[in-house]
RNA sequence: GGGAGCAUAGCUCAGCUGGGAGAGCAUCUGCCUUACAAGCAGAGGGUCACAGGUUCGAGCCCUGUUGUUCCCACCA
């Protein structure tokens, strides 16, 4: 079974092989089976808008990392993938095609719209899920859904009727957030706010009885034409004389009162606020209160309506400037402040919004969000990490109703018909509704659903919701959840009060919450910086491998990180060198080996190599049942460079040079190891691991199927661990030594090691041969080896004969330098064992362990000066 | 205005329930040792932001300060 293998691991060749390798044997699909437990990972639905970003990589190599570890865990374990229609995003991608050519969305129509909507989903929508496989990701294609799919509409149309039936929605004028450039509202959450420059106008009204005027302050002169009162807290000394009197509107000339409400703030400004209860949430409450007109003075493109001719068509910063000047003219306008103040904006365009009074359809929060909140409380539901429960609580106990219509064509609609005759409305499923009243054919709602809505319902509609059947019961609830703290409102929130109310079940056990990728500067990455890197380029430099393993390493839950280029390279070469270490096994392995079981007669150095393993066994799987994927992959990085390559490799080489039994066992073992190691590094790097799978056991199995190394208590052997790490030391103190006084290593010197503890280091001695450049090696309890350096560990003396080349003062210098640092360790510990407080509150074992330490350093001190003696001489 | 995160080697970051500070990259020295120069063997480099406190013992726990990032919130 040799094979002939390229020094350097090429992704390339390997990838989509092994991927359609994987396809081909089915190894994604999930099928019920009861007699393993289920694990269940939904995919957070990329837009059909989207392009794999480094955000995409980051989430779903999470997601694949647990989903391979569970199903070599032995779950049964399903991760169902599919894609989010979005609404807005989508549509609005198809508007600007559509402007290319010239043409709205009224040229064409509701039906047409649709049809071209669905053309762009058929041509765009795969490929994200294409960029998806690329990674590696390991989702059951099988079962791939879409949120506008016949399934997931129906249960939209479920849902929103019996949240309907329930009381729960709800249709009403209220004011919400509109977008002027999407020509939709939007949500509270969708709504993001930043600080802009401004001013603050100071404004005249005069009072209609003549008696003078009243000042205020406002940042939008404009919604002056829509203004229909003036209020001033009912407690202010200055304004008692005017309340309830009227003010003439300045440009309009309509009379409006001056109203009381606690709502002002007397310290601020002026103590008085103009009140448009159209276009201002405040003013819409105020209003309410006081039982004002509400007039509308914008379209839905934030145009000033035909009712003021002087402004009518003018955009609502145009108007702004012209009424400024005709205030200023009719000497309404006192001053210009600047000012800077929070302003909100659209989350997909970033067009300032402009709140506006309008009729919509609202989901009722508070007593949904109830038992979401305690689901999470009671630690149902668990945050990982844990501060982000306070994210979530912070929402959720201060929940608004959710505006869930959209003036937008792409998405579900809403099932509300309405009868023109006779106005009668009713909310159904069936989608030929007639009029209960007149027998009339109905016209639905134009409007659709926040795309929010159906990915809600994502947990349970992915898996046949409404319809009952047998995989929802054995999969549902689902276990984890990976996602960014970016979309905790949006997204999970919502899930969670979804699936209490409709599943009566929660929708999952564990929301994994991580950070963004950010650049390298730390900034984030958008399409307006320019500073987005595309993962499938990383993958194509450096393989898919490479990529995950960046993103997993040094990655905590919940933080951000930083893409930088080097951190990939060293990903690419740590692949590179599991991918070599395999290749010297098998170069050294015989033509006609075949063992799976690890012989009886073991050497020390194996058992120190298994009894390792097995301790990583054991640190992997409780770090990733932590989810602390960055911690297990340091843990594999670690062993695999440092324990197995460069050491255990390297003690092989002189027993595979020797042949015989020595060398099968030690072949026996390093693939037997080698073998455990690779399936502990398959969630991670899944190609390179089932590439070298294949070659190196070439048993017909995948190593995706395969079993997950865990702890045995069998294969635990600390004795021969301590013993044969005194061989380790000892090896490092003679190349440090060697090292320090630039010996190369084709200088060959004898070796003479004194010590108590012969039989263990007699079964080194092939090791210092080959790796601390010995040519011969004594050993005895006593030696006094003139003109020689010495290397003193805890055990032992080694003395290596370099007449020719040691200087004696250096020689003194090095000997001295390292007194000094023994008994700098010495003086702690002996600080430490002398500390009353110490022994009479450390533990135990501590304190046990710190009289060890203090004996090894007296011992270490001896030698010392015994060899600084003999130099003297 | 409220809340949260972060501050550790030149750079990017780990450090799990408190028990003598770690990795990768970079730097310096020496090696083409028959898996790997994308490598091997070594070395240097840190008042763990600052100030207090708890403790026998603090990078880790508590309080405060500074800097920084983010989330939430209606101040016209």
């Amino acid at each position: 079974m040799k094979k002939e293998l390229s020094k350097l691991y090429d992704p390339s060749e390997v990838e989509d092989k092994i991927y359609k390798y994987w396809t081909d044997n089915n190894c994604f699909h999930a099928e019920r089976d009861t007699e393993k437990e289920p694990y269940t990972i939904v995919i957070p639905p990329p837009n059909i808008t989207g392009q794999l970003h480094m955000g995409h990589a980051l989430d779903n190599t999470l997601q694949d990392i647990l989903i391979r570890w569970k199903r070599m865990s032995g779950y049964c374990t399903l991760w169902i993938p599919g894609t989010d229609h979005a609404s807005i995003a989508t549509e609005a991608k198809i508007v600007e095609a559509m402007r290319k050519e010239g043409l709205t969305k009224d040229d064409l129509g509701r039906e047409k719209f649709l049809e071209r909507a669905w053309d762009w989903k058929r041509q765009y929508g795969g490929r994200i899920v294409e960029q998806l496989k690329k990674l590696g990701s390991s989702c059951d294609w099988e079962r791939e859904r879409f949120t506008m799919d016949e399934g997931c509409s129906k249960a939209v149309k479920e849902v929103f009727v019996k949240y309907y039936e329930k009381g729960l929605i709800y249709r009403g004028e209220r004011i919400i957030n509109w977008c002027p450039h999407c020509c939709t509202s939007i949500s509270n959450a969708e709504v993001e706010y930043e600080d802009q420059a401004g001013h603050f106008w100071h404004l005249r009204y005069p009072l209609t009885d003549g008696s003078g005027y009243v000042e205020l302050a406002t940042t939008r002169p404009e919604t002056l034409l829509g203004d229909t009162a003036v209020a001033v807290n009912p407690k202010d000394e200055r304004y008692q004389n005017i309340i309830g009197k009227t003010v003439t509107l300045p440009l309009v000339g309509r009379e409006i009162p001056v109203v009381a409400d606690s709502y002002v703030d007397m310290e601020f400004g002026t103590g008085v606020v103009k009140i448009t209860p159209a276009h201002d949430p405040n003013d819409f409450e105020v209003g309410a209160r006081h039982d004002l007109p509400i007039i509308n003075v914008m379209t839905d493109d934030a145009k000033i309506v035909d009712d003021y001719p002087e402004y009518a068509g003018l955009d609502r910063y145009e108007a702004r400037k012209k009424i400024v000047e005709d205030l200023e003219q009719g000497g309404f306008l006192v001053k210009i402040e600047d000012h800077t103040h929070n302003v909100g904006t659209c989350y997909r365009c970033g067009t300032t919004i402009e709140p506006r009074v309008s009729l919509q359809w609202f989901v009722k929060m508070a007593d949904l969000a109830k038992p979401a909140i305690k689901a999470v409380e009671d630690g149902d539901i668990k945050f990982v990490p844990k501060r982000f429960e306070k994210n979530y609580f912070n929402w959720m106990n201060d929940i608004r109703d959710w505006c869930v219509s959209r003036q937008l064509w792409w998405g579900h609609q809403i099932p509300a018909f309405y009868c023109d005759d006779c106005g009668e409305m009713v909310v159904t499923k069936d989608d030929s509704a007639v009029c209960p009243k007149c027998g009339k054919s109905m016209r639905q709602d134009p409007d659709t659903l926040d795309t929010w809505f159906s990915s809600a319902l994502w947990p349970f509609t992915t898996l046949g919701w409404p319809d009952k059947n047998e995989d929802l019961n054995y999969f549902y609830p689902t276990s984890t959840l990976v996602t960014g703290y970016d979309i905790i409102t949006f997204w999970v929130s919502r899930m969670i009060v979804a699936g209490l109310e409709n599943m009566d079940k929660k929708p999952f056990d564990t929301i994994l919450i991580h950070g963004l990728v950010r650049d390298s500067q730390g900034r984030k990455m958008s399409k307006s910086l320019g500073n987005g890197i595309d993962p499938l380029e990383v993958i194509a430099n450096y393989g898919a491998d490479a990529l995950r393993f960046m993103l997993a390493t040094g990655n905590s839950p919940g933080n951000d990180m930083r893409f930088i280029e080097e951190k990939v390279k060293a990903s690419r070469n740590f692949a590179n060198k599991v991918w070599n270490a395999s290749r010297f096994i098998m170069m050294n392995l015989p033509d006609d080996f075949k063992a799976d079981k690890l012989p009886e007669n073991l050497n020390i150095e194996d058992k120190w190599i298994i009894s390792k393993f097995n301790t990583l066994s054991k640190v992997v799987n409780e770090n990733l049942a932590k989810f602390e994927l960055g911690v297990a992959v340091q843990n594999l990085y670690d062993f695999i460079w440092d324990v197995y390559c460069d050491w255990y490799i390297e003690l092989t080489k002189p027993r595979i040079a020797a042949g015989g039994d020595t060398a099968l066992t030690a072949q026996t073992v390093l693939v037997w190891v080698m073998k455990g190691m690779l399936k502990l590094l398959h969630p991670f790097m899944p190609y390179i691991t089932e590439e070298i799978w294949q070659a190196l056991v070439n048993d017909g199995t995948a190593i995706m199927l395969n079993d997950f190394p865990v702890y045995d208590e069998a294969l635990s052997f600390n004795d021969d661990e301590v013993k044969f790490e005194k061989i380790i030391e000892a090896i490092k103190g003679i190349r440090a030594t060697r090292n320090g006084m630039n010996v190369p290593p084709s200088v060959k010197a004898k070796v003479y090691i004194e010590t108590a503890e012969q039989d263990i280091f007699q079964s080194g001695v092939m090791f210092f041969e080959r790796l601390a450049s010995a040519s011969e090696v004594d050993i005895a309890d006593k030696w006094d080896i003139p003109d020689s350096v010495t290397v003193v560990t805890d055990c032992a003396r080694i003395f290596i004969p370099l007449a020719d080349i040691i200087d004696v003062e250096k020689e003194m210098a090095r000997l001295n330098k390292e007194k000094k640092a023994v008994q700098k360790d010495l003086d702690f510990l002996n600080g430490k064992l002398n500390n009353q407080g110490f022994l009479a509150k450390a533990p135990e074992k501590l304190i046990e362990a710190e009289k060890a330490k203090l004996a090894k350093a007296q011992e270490k001190m001896a030698k010392i000066e015994e060899s600084i003696a003999a130099l003297k001489k």
